[in-house]
RNA sequence: GGCGACGUAGCCAAGUGGUAAGGCAGAGGACUGCAAAUCCUCUAUUCCCCGGUUCGAAUCCGGGCGUCGCCUCCA
């Protein structure tokens, strides 16, 4: 099956075709870690994070890098005001990242940190003076945007519009308004890093093209990352890359839309944010997820609170379903729904369209379940929703129906008073297992329970 | 001002030429010792508005209105 996405470059669908067959090679831009994250930027993780899943079920070996910026001026403003090192600094928030990330199902993934590749930038940037595209001026090096002929292909900017209504950073050392820096002067020995051009430290992009092309080489399959990141970020990048590799450092480009509070997209300096570990007091992990998920990776995704809500409650659906048909079935090798679910997928990651295939066929198993249906027949709908929901990583924690001695002998006890038609002391049964935390369901093939 | 998205039921959200997925919420019914779960039916004759193309449009074209994003080191 073909798998098409939508290239920002382009505008249109293209099918993905690696660079190197059989693999896939993604680079997302990962967070600035001065502050805690917040649910918006985990859109962006876990789109990318569930698009990995998805490739790697369908054959193909990923090789996937989310990076750390981990110097700017706000992690710099950061760490002076608390009297620390930067790298204290962003290794405290690092750490919270992963704390969040782990709990919210983000796989394995190589992981740079910009400060680890000064060196590589500085060659890099050594180049493109050599080439004629960068000038130092004051300690600094700026990117000569007129150099670059390419320059707007991704943000689809005309040239002589770019400037219209902008504000430009006042420098004197930039030639032109729109040149950006890839080298910033910088005097504190404690935030600056030796280079030919005295103690500085790096510009804003120059870490994802040396990174990306570290990890993946260039050119790499896909690059994603938030659409507000498209203009300067991308395009910057392009700029930078293009002249040492000849071509785009990335063949297909992918955004994903903001997550929106109130009608405005959430932002730190908006102050409307939801900090993932608030959230995740309230919510399961999988229900964030497939709040997350529940629209198009391209479009606007509305943070209210009631989406979340019915999420979890569309999450216990998941739930109840697998537990019904676990207690009386094991998954087969076919997957009831399965490849509908892939087709949406591949038709440019549509994971809304796909829960839509997912819930469809729960609704499946439950009339099948109704109608008595054998094992073998519930078991490929067991193996189709298990499927399902593990890509997208939000397969339910607790329907486990596991073991205890002492539970298991007062269900048993309980099923035996039900048997004499004595329910005043099942319902003792029953409250005593509640207290227990377990919650007892009768259904005609036996009674089955659960951890509440 | 420029560039780019988007506007589908009470809410969230698919669908990009062939007669409106799915989830949540709500109403009624079935099942049921209780409870839970589940199933069935109903809830948009219509997809922001006005024109146009077409046998046929939520889907294409033109115009309007509205919302959002980027043009600020914001995923």
């Amino acid at each position: 099956m073909s798998i098409r996405v939508h290239n920002t470059q382009s505008g249109e669908l293209e099918t993905l075709t690696p660079v190197h067959p059989g693999e896939v090679r993604i680079y997302v831009c990962g967070p600035t870690v001065y502050d805690e994250l917040h649910i918006g930027n985990f859109r962006c993780f876990v789109i990318f994070d569930t698009l990995a899943r998805f490739l790697r079920q369908s054959g193909y070996q990923v090789t996937k890098v989310q990076n750390f910026t981990d110097v700017d001026d706000r992690t710099i403003a950061s760490a002076k005001a608390e009297g620390i090192s930067l790298r204290q600094l962003t290794d405290r928030y690092i750490d919270l990242y992963h704390r969040d990330a782990a709990r919210l199902g983000i796989g394995e993934q190589i992981e740079p940190r910009a400060t680890d590749y000064v060196p590589e930038m500085i060659v890099h940037i050594e180049q493109l003076i050599a080439l004629g595209h960068a000038y130092a001026a004051d300690g600094s090096v700026y990117f000569s945007v007129r150099s670059f002929a390419g320059y707007g292909q991704l943000s689809h900017q005309p040239a002589d519009e770019r400037q219209a209504g902008t504000r430009v950073e006042l420098d004197p050392g930039k030639q032109a308004p729109e040149d950006f820096a890839l080298w910033k002067h910088e005097p504190d020995p404690n935030f600056s890093w030796p280079s030919p051009w005295g103690p500085g430290r790096p510009g804003w992009h120059i870490e994802c093209s040396v990174m990306s092309a570290h990890h993946l080489g260039v050119p790499f399959d896909i690059h994603g990352g938030g659409v507000d990141l498209l203009f300067p970020h991308h395009e910057n990048e392009i700029a930078q890359s293009t002249p040492l590799a000849h071509e785009s450092p990335a063949r297909i480009w992918m955004h994903n839309g903001m997550l929106t509070m109130s009608g405005e997209k959430m932002s730190k300096s908006l102050k409307n944010t939801f900090r993932v570990s608030d959230l995740l007091d309230r919510y399961a992990p999988e229900a964030i997820r497939l709040f997350l998920l529940s629209a198009h990776y391209r479009s606007p995704l509305a943070a209210e609170l009631e989406g979340l809500d019915q999420a979890k409650a569309a999450l216990r659906r998941i739930e109840n379903v697998l537990r019904r048909l676990r207690h009386v079935t094991v998954p087969t090798e076919q997957k009831e729904g399965w490849d509908r679910f892939l087709a949406c997928l591949a038709d440019d990651f549509n994971t809304a369209e796909a829960q839509g295939v997912l819930f469809e066929t729960v609704r499946g198993a439950n009339t099948a379940l109704d109608h008595g249906a054998k094992a073998p027949a519930l078991g490929r709908y067991l193996a189709g929703i298990e499927a399902m929901t593990e890509l997208l990583g939000v397969t339910p924690q607790n329907t486990e129906l596991n073991a205890d001695d002492e539970i298991a002998l007062l269900v048993a006890a309980r099923e035996s008073a039900r048997q004499g038609r004595d329910f005043a002391l099942a319902d003792q049964f029953r409250q005593q297992l509640k207290e227990l935390g377990v919650v007892v369901e009768d259904t005609s093939q036996g009674s089955r329970w659960y951890r509440a």
